[in-house]
DNA sequence: CTGAAAGCGCTTACAG
DNA sequence: CTGAAAGCGCTTACAG
């Protein structure tokens, strides 16, 4: 009988290939990922079973067996952002080209759910971690810390943690520079909009906004955007009314961007002559709305391409302490931020 | 000695509630996942010492032993495209809230890449598939369905093709429905930008777009818009040479809106005063860009369960033979569309 | 309802 | 360089 289309066929393993080959299944394994050589003649011969019998290699029992598995768990907020979809491009990019899988998970920045979907992860034995942290993570952390999976934090870390490696952006010098161009464009009250002023990374992107803007008595706000437009709009109004009303306002996200500009048709504040508006994310519109807009450019395939290599250093056990490494992002001032 | 932190502590396996316990590993299996029930004492007895050692099962020996393992292979062309990262984002959530997990591969929309990618899934045994075809899937869809892995394929799939459950939008009548609506404002000559003309759902739109406009005889030319923005503005000053000159132009995806915008300002072309445009895709910058887009928007979350419904139920063998939905869309006529 | 035992498909010391 | 064998951590008939 014909095994012909529909009719599921057995799976190979590596017992038929050694059996069909005529050597023993350590031989077969050997060749396919041992450390130690094997006769040519004898690994030409594996080779060839391996391809007549369309042998594919299961890759639970590899994990089982070894007690860690060629996948890296990644841990990002939400894909939704474009940001972080760029990353998770990069990095399947890359892992692709080491054969290593990505099971990705998110933690939509909720710690408990966070934690949870890392244990899901952890139960698979995945040999690597990337992690883009949420706000409090510290639970996290203690939890992988005592699974031992070679983990690095992405774009998200205090300064004084080092327990694990880390890429991160210099957002403290990043934003130092872009309140700088601010001061020196003539602006002397400043709003800042964040997603969550307790998040790390706004911590320090204020820390640099003060930086820049205490020494020379320059007025700095922070504000909380609120989770979607008319909350927004309404708070930014409410803000609007304080005194020195501020004439740039710097947002943390680029659907922030997006909404500061919807409310400021609604709120009729013409931009960038009443107020000017840098945004800390490179949207793909950032050309084409009018006036262009002032963004901060990160480099994101960049920082993925760090984050794997340490891993993957990590992962063949060859780091010693945690490493770091801080990226620098550009300031591009376009149209959205003028001259007063 | 006590275990303090950093110190590695030996993963506890099923053996070590079982003892713990005082039942056999089969009752411990039996309470976490089997079919058969357990006495309600020892069950709280098993639950007790799985929280009290902080046992975690590890889904490689599961999906080994079962020959399937609980995680879902998806495959989609990329995830930097906003609608995309978006079925990603639902997919991830719905997954999670069914304790499976996600690995998750891109295809770059290379036929070549995307069997290789989905090869490597099929290693770690995944227990479904979901996928956003290539071009040119026929080798890869053999291959899965001689794998015997329950699939569904999401969003392209031709028309004749009846091999797995299915889930896509009516590209044809939607399309239909968005050029009556540019020949009732009175447009008689368009253009249809799209990334590949052989893409399958490129080919239902066209025909979609030939259905309204060749019984009224109004003009159709398709154009491959091309990779990067300076291919696409020459190709687009070309065919803007031809006569008749078209009125509108429709885009089959939101980076061929944001290249046409820019084009048309390079060739001093007004929109929508000389030329009309409407995506298919919604960008989310549809309302900040001048003028406001037109747009098709698709229910991205519907189709997201819906395809997750049929994996689920196809995964559980409940379904016979293969099932397929259309999903509709709804089509936005903004500023960016005038009447003639 | 419960337990003892076989076995999923690999890798890796261990001898030779 | 090569093979025989133990064992990774589970599930699932099979008896009882």
């Amino acid at each position: 009988m014909e095994a012909g289309p529909g009719v599921k066929q057995k799976r190979m393993t590596i017992l038929d290939v050694a059996a069909m080959a005529g050597v023993s299944v350590g031989t077969v394994s050997n060749v396919l990922n041992g450390t130690i050589t094997v006769s040519e003649a004898r690994r030409q011969r594996v080779l060839d079973v391996i391809k007549e019998l369309g042998y594919s290699p299961n890759m639970l029992a590899l994990g089982l067996r070894r007690k860690r598995s060629p996948v890296v768990g990644i841990c990002v907020p939400q894909t939704s952002i474009p940001y972080f979809s760029a990353l998770m491009e990069a990095f399947e990019e890359v892992a692709a080209a080491h054969g290593i899988e990505i099971m990705q998970v998110l933690s939509q920045g909720d710690a408990q759910i966070e934690y949870q979907r890392i244990v899901s992860l952890l139960k698979y034995r995945v040999g690597g971690l990337l992690i883009v942290p949420s706000k409090d993570p510290s639970a996290t952390y203690e939890m992988i810390a005592a699974s031992g999976v070679p983990t690095v934090v992405v774009e998200r870390a205090p300064d004084d943690d080092f327990a694990f490696d880390r890429v991160t952006f210099d957002n403290h010098a990043v934003m130092q520079r872009a309140t700088q161009g601010l001061i020196d464009r003539g602006h002397r009250s400043i709003l800042f909009i964040v997603s969550e002023a307790g998040l790390i990374v706004n911590q320090q992107r204020i820390a640099g906004m003060r930086a820049a803007a205490d020494p020379v008595g320059v007025h700095i706000r922070v504000l909380e955007g609120g989770r979607d437009q008319s909350t927004l709009t309404a708070r930014l109004a409410g803000e609007l009314q304080n005194e020195p009303r501020p004439t740039a306002i710097v947002v943390s996200t680029s659907t922030f961007a997006a909404w500061v500009l919807r409310a400021f048709r609604v709120l009729r504040i013409d931009c960038p002559r009443d107020i000017s508006l840098l945004s800390f994310e490179q949207p793909e519109w950032e050309d084409l709305v009018t006036p262009k807009l002032s963004v901060v450019s990160r480099p994101t395939r960049e920082i993925a391409r760090m984050a794997w290599t340490f891993l993957m250093r990590r992962m063949r056990n060859e780091a010693e302490i945690p490493q770091r490494i801080q990226l620098d992002a550009e300031v591009i001032f376009r149209e959205s931020v003028r001259h007063i």
